[in-house]
Formats: structure tokens, sequence, C-alpha cells
RNA sequence: GCCCAAGUGGCGGAAUGGUAGACGCAGGGGAUUCAAAAUCCCCCGCCUUCACGGGCGUGUGGGUUCGAGUCCCACCUUGGGCACCA
């Protein structure tokens, strides 16, 4: 008898694998395809054990649905743009292309032990030019379809690195490398014309049914549908060209309680205005250079500026409201100006209350409420008040009504509009930045922006560029940005910024289904593979890389990419957890933490007998150091082991802590199938017993039943703890050699997609037909899953207090009978009839006394 | 502030409204062994009882139901998302 050695085990069935080309996907007519797709990764250099789990779960999928007879698409490839490789560029003076596809190859010799069903052949980085130049024409198809647009957009300006900065890199206002104070800079940018599929977008997450609920609740609020009543004040005095104030509104049913008008520092009157009057241009200027960031404010002062100026209200023109430039209000959500309530908004009351501006009150709690309020009164929508100065409808109405009252009433004065906003705003995808995709338009004297001809495309990056000084390194290539135009054929500049890589990454799933096609995509391996059946990732893009991803595959569509069947591209979507692991750490001289590596802690202590201290799960991060690497796993137990392991002990959409103890079990317990199998596979003895035998069987077809609804469910967690008990059922059993190989070989198949080395070598052992990999997924025979008879718990007034054993098909009336008889019941009892019994056929009795 | 989710043994967790704690870890006991490793077997929510048994028990308090971890209401705690969004 062998024991069980993963190392060789593994590297031998892989070969296997390869040597078949067991996970080549090719289009074919006679299977129903299956697309399984993890989120690709970004090429760090490393795996981690996050990856292992996310990819296992795609493989077992993957596996199963080969097994239940699918032609199955199972790709990889690189999310490989982004900082991180300029910056090691940066740091250590490479070159980010080097980096970046030295990094693939080490992480795909580190992925490639785990046995995952990957299609390999298809495998591709986003920074390869055959990708990336596919990505330019869909740009351009995009720009002619009117989907991309250029515009002024404020950014968060880095004067030391010369760069555009997303707010999370700003901190307290300052670049998070350089240090230097953050300015708020406008620039030129290209934008996806992403929010006028706002509605659209928003709709079809209802049809989304295999998506997780957060998630789409997530989008839901991030699309911010509002209703509300858009009109405008008659401006009294203003500047020449300014005589109306527009403004929004989701509580139109206050506009009597409007006691001011605030716009925005960057609205065209306050622009306006601060051209003579430089006291207001001081403040805009103040408010303007204010932090980004949520915390800043959430704690600035509401502040103001007076312009002297005043507005008529709609539905008392004897009425005037004075206008404020206001701190707190958006250039970019609605119109840029508000009308204040003081009396029903807890922001205007606050300004009201530092500007002495009247507070009145629309509605109140009851009709005889104290006018006075001390903050403002703001009732859900839902909540009936006493409207005392209402202007449609009844007095005594709810918030959601009244609203409904008001727009119409407006509408039908003439006086303003019902419209529908969204928070959601366009997606700016210019990056001054080396490492992605240039964006492939030239900017020419003569005829402005052209987009670059598609016969030139791709447009590379160029290769020999320098990160000693800050800034884009194409701005300052020597030749780089010369060109000719392509409408005139005159001399003209290339753009130098270039995509977001989140449009990367918005079309891949794709690019899968035809990686080498000289279009983005070809059209017929398109409509047969898409859409991706099954995309497993993290639930932190649940909201960007998802979102874009359904715009993009509406922008394909629109642009002849796509099919429409593929304007979502994802049928279901799984949000796993992360792996996580305790922290060790003890204290230095001056009580700082110290970290200390899994690997050099046994039994909380140190090598040098010092203890530690345990901080229990957390996120696994190298500066925490506890870091557990999966390389050294594999070689340690094998890949089966690690695959087990991160599906074993925790439910896959919740975080999973991996443990040195878990790993031990997990091996420890694929080392014992191991061992039985190879007694059973060795067994030549023939000691029948029939009921040994039956009973065997129909523990298996229990078991082929529950692996195979748990695994179609996502209940890892679950099948790893019946395949534990199914186990030990046949280890246990007093079958004949007969009905335990055919239990083993079942049991090989039911562990094949989460352990499919030792799987093999279980089925070989067996004289198993071929691999397991491509052998038939087993049948649960109905009839198998129930047995003759059944034990029913007998309750009392609903608390347990016995039980009964009878026919699985025996009539209500025995059952009653039966379970009446019970002493306990008799007891109970005491003489008298029950008041009721309750007989559920298969599950329980409960004798009401 | 607004929105959402989750609270079950020492730990991770299981449980279509129907025997709460499957399975794993940790712990305890035993077998095997000269001894150990490895392996195998048994016990393992709390209180009470020599034992049989009995009582309590899924964050807290109510409710619906023959029956609630599961459904409803309120509260507490933890986690997540969004956030000067008018």
């Amino acid at each position: 008898m062998s024991r069980y050695s993963p190392a060789e085990i593994e590297a031998r069935w892989q070969d296997a694998w390869e040597q078949a080309s067991v996970f080549r996907a090719v289009r074919s007519e006679d299977k129903p395809k299956y697309y399984v797709l993890e989120m690709f990764p970004y090429p760090s250099g490393r795996i981690h054990m996050g990856h292992v789990r996310n990819y296992t779960m795609g493989d077992v999928i993957a596996r199963h649905r080969i097994a239940t007879g699918h032609n199955v698409l199972h790709p990889m490839g690189w999310d490989a743009f982004g900082m991180p490789a300029e910056n090691a560029a940066m740091a250590s003076g490479g070159h980010p292309k080097d980096w970046t596809y030295g990094n693939i190859n080490d992480m795909r010799a580190q992925m490639k032990p785990l046995g995952l069903s990957i299609d390999w052949s298809r495998e591709f980085a986003t920074c390869d030019p055959e990708y990336y130049g596919q990505q330019q024409a869909l740009f351009l198809d995009m720009l002619e379809a009117g989907l991309v647009y250029r515009k002024n957009a404020v950014v968060n300006w880095d004067p030391v690195d010369m760069t555009v900065l997303a707010n999370e890199q700003v901190i307290d206002g300052k670049g998070w490398r350089s240090g230097a104070e953050v300015e708020r800079r406008e620039l030129t940018q290209w934008f996806f014309r992403i929010s006028d599929m706002a509605g659209e977008l928003l709709d079809a997450l209802g049809d989304l049914d295999d998506w997780p609920a957060k998630v789409r609740l997530m989008q839901e609020n991030w699309i911010g549908k509002s209703r509300g009543l858009q009109f405008s004040f008659s401006l009294i005095g203003g500047p020449e060209g300014f005589d109306r104030v527009e403004v929004y509104t989701t509580r139109p049913d206050t506009l009597m309680g409007a006691s001011f008008i605030g716009i925005s520092p960057d609205h065209p009157l306050a622009r306006r205005l601060e051209e003579e009057d430089d006291a207001l241009a001081t403040f805009n200027a103040e408010c303007r250079r204010g932090a980004t960031t949520a915390e800043a404010l959430e704690t600035a002062e509401k502040r103001g500026y007076d312009t002297g100026l005043r507005v008529r209200h709609p539905f008392d023109t004897a009425l005037e409201l004075p206008v404020y430039v206001a701190n707190f209000i958006l250039m970019d959500y609605g119109t840029g100006a508000i009308f204040g309530v003081p009396a029903h908004d807890q922001r205007d009351f606050d300004f009201a209350t530092k500007y002495d501006l009247p507070i009145i009150t629309t509605f109140m709690p009851s009709e005889d409420a104290e006018d006075a309020l001390a903050q403002a009164f703001v009732p859900p929508k839902t909540e009936r008040v006493f409207y005392n100065r209402g202007f449609a409808g009844e007095a005594w109405q709810t918030g959601d009504a009244a609203i409904d009252a008001a727009i119409a009433f407006c509408e039908a004065q003439g006086v303003g509009q019902g419209v529908t906003r969204y928070r959601l705003r366009d997606w700016g995808l210019s990056r001054q930045r080396y490492w992605g995709c240039p964006i492939p338009v030239v900017h020419c004297d003569t005829c402005g922006v052209v987009p670059e001809a598609k016969d030139n495309l791709p447009v590379r990056l160029p290769d020999d560029v320098s990160f000693d000084q800050p800034g884009n390194p194409l701005d300052r290539h020597p030749t780089w940005r010369r060109t000719t135009c392509p409408a005139c054929g005159g001399e003209a500049r290339r753009e130098t910024d270039t995509m977001d890589t989140f449009v990367d990454s918005s079309w891949y799933f794709a690019r899968f289904t035809s990686p080498r096609a000289q279009t983005p995509i070809d059209m017929a391996e398109a409509e047969y593979w898409m859409n991706v059946d099954q995309y497993i990732g993290g639930i932190e893009h649940a909201i960007l890389h998802l979102l874009y991803s359904r715009f993009f595959a509406r922008a394909m569509h629109i642009t002849g990419h796509l099919p429409a069947s593929a304007v979502e591209p994802f049928d279901a979507l799984f949000t796993q957890g992360m792996v996580t692991h305790e922290i060790y750490q003890t204290r230095d001289a001056r009580g700082r933490p110290v970290y200390h590596l899994p690997e050099d802690v046994s039994d909380g202590r140190l090598a040098d007998g010092s203890e530690v201290e345990v901080i229990p799960s957390a996120k696994m991060s190298k500066s925490k150091k506890n870091v557990v690497d999966p390389t050294t796993i594999i070689s340690q137990y094998g890949a089966d082991t690690a695959r087990w392991f991160v599906l074993s002990d925790s439910p896959p959409e919740r975080d999973v802590e991996w443990t040195a103890a878990g790993a031990e079990a997990a091996h420890r317990h694929l080392a014992r199938v191991h061992r039985i199998v190879s007694d059973i596979a060795a067994d030549t003895a023939e000691d029948a017993s029939p009921e040994a035998d039956e009973a065997l069987l129909r523990e298996m077809h229990k078991a082929i039943h529950d692996v195979s609804v748990g695994v179609e469910s996502f209940g890892f967690n679950a099948v790893i703890a019946r395949l534990y008990a199914f186990t030990a059922t046949l280890s246990k059993s007093g079958a004949g050699t007969g009905a335990k190989r055919q239990a083993a070989r079942a049991l090989a198949q039911l562990m094949a997609p989460m352990t499919p080395h030792l799987a093999e070598e279980l089925w070989h052992m067996l004289g198993g037909d071929g691999l397991v990999a491509t052998a038939p997924w087993p049948k649960a025979d109905p009839s198998m899953l129930v047995d003759d008879t059944v034990t029913l718990p007998v309750q009392i007034n609903g608390k347990r207090r016995g039980e009964i054993t009878v026919a699985q098909d025996a009539a209500k009336d025995a059952v009653e009978e039966t379970a009446l008889a019970l002493d306990a019941v008799q007891r109970a009892l005491d003489g008298a009839a029950p008041k009721k019994v309750i007989v559920v056929p298969g599950r329980i009795v409960n004798v009401v006394v």
C-alpha cells in the first residue's frame, strides 16, 4: 500500500490533463455551453490565499459542469495596466513592462500547481498591444456612436508628482506619494456617457435574479434615482444674462417654507459675480481649496456669502429671498442651486441660525404644535403630518402624497416640472499616466481633436521612457507625440492621456470568447459563449467594475460588438469572502507593535521563547506579516489540501480564517481517504452481505444527491462536511468488495471538483474508465434516497418527548396510533384524550394535550 | 445622518417553520506501542442527578403558530455600503 504523496500525484495528473487537452474550449453545438469566470488578477508578483479560494471555487463549478456534460469555457488572464508597475519603475528604475511581464510569468508558475481547469490557450494580458489595440478600436466606435465625449472637469492635482490623483489618494488634503498640498485644477478630460444609461442600468438590475441582493442594492444606491421638481426663481437685479436661478428639489412640498437661495461657488452666477466682487472671489477661492475627503466635509462648517441679490417666491411674489453662495452646495448635482428650508432640513437650519434667516414651517406633527423649532423637523416621507403652509391638497398628508401633489400643482401653474435625477455621474476615463491604454486621438491645429484611423491601431506605448522625473513620461517623450493628422495629413500631436484601468477590465470577459480575433471580438464566438454563466469575485468590485462592465456590454452592443442578448454580461454572480489569518505581535522597548510571520510562531511563542500576543482574524497583509503563502502550503501539503481547506470551514460568501490546525486536518483527511480507498482497491475478498451492500449503496446515493445539490448552490462547506460523513460511512461499512468499490468510485467523483488530483488517483486505483475529470457525473437514484422505515420524533406540546419508528409509507392513522401508545405520551395524557394530534408524514408527530 | 446584513457551544460553522449544535478544530478518556509518532475507538451546550431522568438553551423583550434559530414588531450589539446628493 502506497502512502499519499501529493507532490508526485499532482504533477502526474496535471500532465495527464495537459496531454488530453481536457480543458481546451472549442465551440461545439452538441453540448450546452457553460462559461465560468473568476475576476482576473492584477499581476502583483505573488498569488495569495484569496486567489486560491477564488479560483478554487470557479474550478469546482467548472469541473462539475464538465462532468455534467457541458462545453465549459474557463479562461484566465491578467489585469496588467496600472500604477503599481509605474511606482515600481520609479522606485527601482526598471521598466513597467518588464516588471509586469516578469510578474505574470511568476504568478502563472505559482498558479499552475493548483491544478485549475483553465484553458491557458486563451490567456492574455490587458497590456498586450493585441488587446489594448482592440480596446482602442472599441473606443473609436464608441466615440463615433456618441458614447464618449470631452469636457472640462475639476480634478485633484498633485503639483509635485504632476499628476491627477483619485479621491482616495488624497490624504488630509495632501498627495499620498508626494505629501504636497493638492490643488483643484480644471482639465479637459474624456468621459463615457454612462449617466445617460442610468435609468436602464437601474431597471435592468431587477432581472438579475442570480446576483446577490446586496450587490444589486449597492448599485441601486450608487445610481441614486430621485424624483423631484425643477423650477426657477426670477432674479431681481442680476447681472446681464442672469434673470432666473434654476433649482432642483426632492421636497417641493416645503416650497412655502423657503427662506433663502443657495448656489454653489462654482455656479455660473457665482463665477460671474466674483468678477466684480473681490470679497466673493476670495470666499469662492477658499471654498474651492477645501479638502475633498469625507471626514473633512463632515466637520466643515457651513459657510455662506450674501450676494445682495434677491429672488421672488413663485407663489408669493411679494416675498423676496436672499441669494447666498454657500460652501456646502455641489455644482455637479441637480442644478448647483437650492432653495433653503431651515424648518425641514438640518443643514439649512444650521445655516439659517448662523445668518439669522427666517425659519418657516410648512408642516408640523399636529395642528397646535409649537411653531418655534429647536432643530429641523424632518419626519419620514411616509408619516402623516399637518401642513400649515401647504399649497396643494389636504392639510393632513404624508410627505409622499404632498410631494406628488406639489409637483402636479406646480406643473399646472406652469411654475416648474417633475424630473427624475440620478446621482450617477459620467465616467471620467483620462489618466495622466504612462502604463495604460493610450487614448487613440490626435490634436491637430487645423482639424481639432481627430480620432486616429483604425488602420493605424494599435497606438503603441513607446518602450524608451524614463521615470526619473515626475509627471507623465509620454508628455516629455522626444518623438512619440509627433504624428500626422488622419483628417488633413498635416502635423498633429498625440493625446498623451491613457485610459483608466477600469476600461481594460470592462470587456475582457467578452474578449476571452475570441482572444486572437482581429476585431474586438468575433461575433460568432461571442454569440456562442456569452453570457458568462457564473462570475465569481470579491465584493469590493460590487459597484465600479460590475457597473462599468454592464455599461460596456451595452456600448458594445450599440457599436455592433456584442449581441443584444449580452447586454447583461453576467447571468449569475457570486461574491466570495476573504481569507484571513491571526496576527502575531510583540512590543518593542517603546511599546510599539512588532509583527511576526506565522511560520516563526509555534505554540504562541517565538523561537527565543518570548510570548506573542494573538490578534484574531484579520485580512492578510504584508505589513501585518500575517500572510500565508500558497506556494509554501502547496509544497508542504499539496494543492488538494489547500483547495479542500479554503472551501471547508466557512460558507463561501463569508471570510474564512486560515489556521495551521485546519490545514493539518484537511491534509489528514485526504491521506485517510487515500488509505481507505487503497485498501478497498487492494481487497479481493467477496464477503457478500446483501443488507450491508444495500445500506452502503443507499448512503452513496444520498451522498451523490446532497453533494450535487450543494455544488450547484455554492454550499461548498456543507458539501465537504457531507463528504467527511460519507467517507466515515464507507470506511465503517461491512459491505462486500463490489459495493465498496462502487461507493469508493462515487466518492472519487464527488471529490473531484474540490480535490481533482487525489480524485484521479483514486479513480485510477479503482480501475475507473479514463479520467475522472471527464467521467459523467454520478446520478442519484431517487428510489435509493428514501429508506423503508423512518424514525419520527414525537413531541408533546411542541417539546420532544420520544421517537417512533414506522414504515416510510405508513398511514397517518397508524402513525398517530403508534405515537399515542408511547409511555411518555400516555403519562402526559393521564387518561384524557389528546386535544389535537399533528402528523407531518416523514417529519414529526406533535400531540397537543 | 441614510440604506443593508448578521448575532447559534471554547472556536469555524450545520439546520425546505418540524429531533438545535451536522461536519471540522480545540479539549478529555481509551486502544495499539517497550516508548513515541502515525492510526483507530469513545465522550464533549449549560444546570441538576450516583444513575434513569428532569430543567434551561440560538443577542434582549414581545407576538404569530400545534410547533420558531428560521416568520412579524421593538430594542441592543457587530459588520458593510453610501454620504454636505438638496
